[in-house]
DNA sequence: GCGGAAGTTTAGCCTGAGCTAACTATTTTG
DNA sequence: CAAAATAGTTAGCTCAGGCTAAACTTCCGC
C-alpha cells in the first residue's frame, strides 16, 4: 500500500480514525452518548482496541476523554464525523436506488467513504439527486442492469 | 469436503496486493515486462518493499518470480490485475467527465477502486455510459456543479 | 452497603507493509 | 573486457492498528 506520507502541515487522518469518529458521532446523535462497548460492537473490534484508539483521538484533539467516563467530541472531531456520515449517506442512497442488495451496498460504502474528495462528493450528490428527481431515467437504467 | 461456494470474488487479498497486481499488469501491457524499479516508481515506494512484496505474491500464487529475473503473472494474478484496472478506468472516466481536476480524480480513484463490488461496478459503468451517450444530461449536471 | 455483572483499562503481543543501509547481480559503456 | 552505473536483494527497523488476558471501576439488585 502506498501509505500517504505524513503531511507536516494540516494533519491528515487515517481511515481508522474516520471510522471511529463516524461511529462516535452516530452514537451521540442517536443516544446522546458513546460507550466503548457500543463503539466496539458497531466496528466489530475488541473493547481494548477502542479504549486504545480513544486515547489517541484525545491526544490528537478529536475527542475529550476521561477515564471510565466516556468521550465527547471536539469541534474538529465532530466535523470529521459529520463529513464521513454525509459521504456514507450519499453513497448509500445512490447505490440503494439501483436496488443493490443492502449487504453489498453497506460493504462498498464502508470501503469507499474514506476516499471521496469534496468535489467527487458533489458529483455523486448531483447524480443521486438527479436520479431521485427523475424516476424515468432511473427506471431506464435499472432496466439495463438486467 | 462439503461444498463451499465462493463465487463472489471474495476479498481474500489486501488493497496493497491489488495495487501491485494492477501495476504489474499495466506495465506488462505497456512494455511487455515489469521491473522492480518501475513498479517502485509507479507506486512511489522503495525497491526493497517491492522485492519483498513480489516474493509474497509468488508465495501466494499471483506471480512467478525468479531472483534477479523479473516476474510474470499467473492467471489468478492477471485476473485481479485486470479487474482493478477496469474499476480504475470506469471510475476515472466517470469522474473526469464532470471536469474534476485530474489530480483529484486520480487520488479518489486510487482510494476507491479496491472497494467496488461487481454490482456496484455495473452501476457505475451504466452511469458512465449514460453520460457519455447523453451530452445533454451531462451538460445540465455540469451546469449545476457551478 | 455489598457482591457480582457489566464495562473499561492496561500490558504485552502480532501482523502487514512500509523504510534505510549495505550488499550482490546484471547491464552498459569507454 | 573491466569498471561504473543501474537494478535487485537482504537484514533489521518502525509504526498502525488489531488481538487476548488480566486487572480495575462502576453500577445495580438484593
Amino acid at each position: 500500500m502506498p501509505t500517504k506520507r505524513q503531511e507536516t502541515t494540516a494533519h491528515v487522518h487515517s481511515p481508522a480514525i474516520e471510522d471511529y469518529l463516524e461511529q462516535i458521532h452516530n452514537l451521540i446523535e442517536a443516544k446522546g452518548y458513546a460507550r466503548v462497548v457500543d463503539i466496539a460492537k458497531n466496528l466489530r473490534i475488541s473493547q481494548a482496541s477502542v479504549t486504545n484508539m480513544i486515547q489517541r483521538l484525545d491526544a490528537e484533539g478529536y475527542v475529550i476523554y476521561e477515564r471510565y467516563r466516556g468521550v465527547i467530541m471536539t469541534d474538529a472531531g465532530r466535523k470529521i464525523g459529520q463529513e464521513i456520515a454525509r459521504r456514507h449517506e450519499v453513497l448509500t442512497r445512490l447505490l440503494a436506488s439501483f436496488g443493490l442488495d443492502p449487504q453489498t451496498v453497506h460493504e462498498d460504502v464502508e470501503g469507499m467513504e474514506h476516499h471521496i474528495s469534496r468535489q467527487t462528493l458533489e458529483v455523486l450528490t448531483l447524480l443521486m439527486e438527479e436520479l431521485e428527481g427523475n424516476p424515468e431515467l432511473l427506471m431506464k437504467l435499472k432496466r439495463q442492469l438486467g
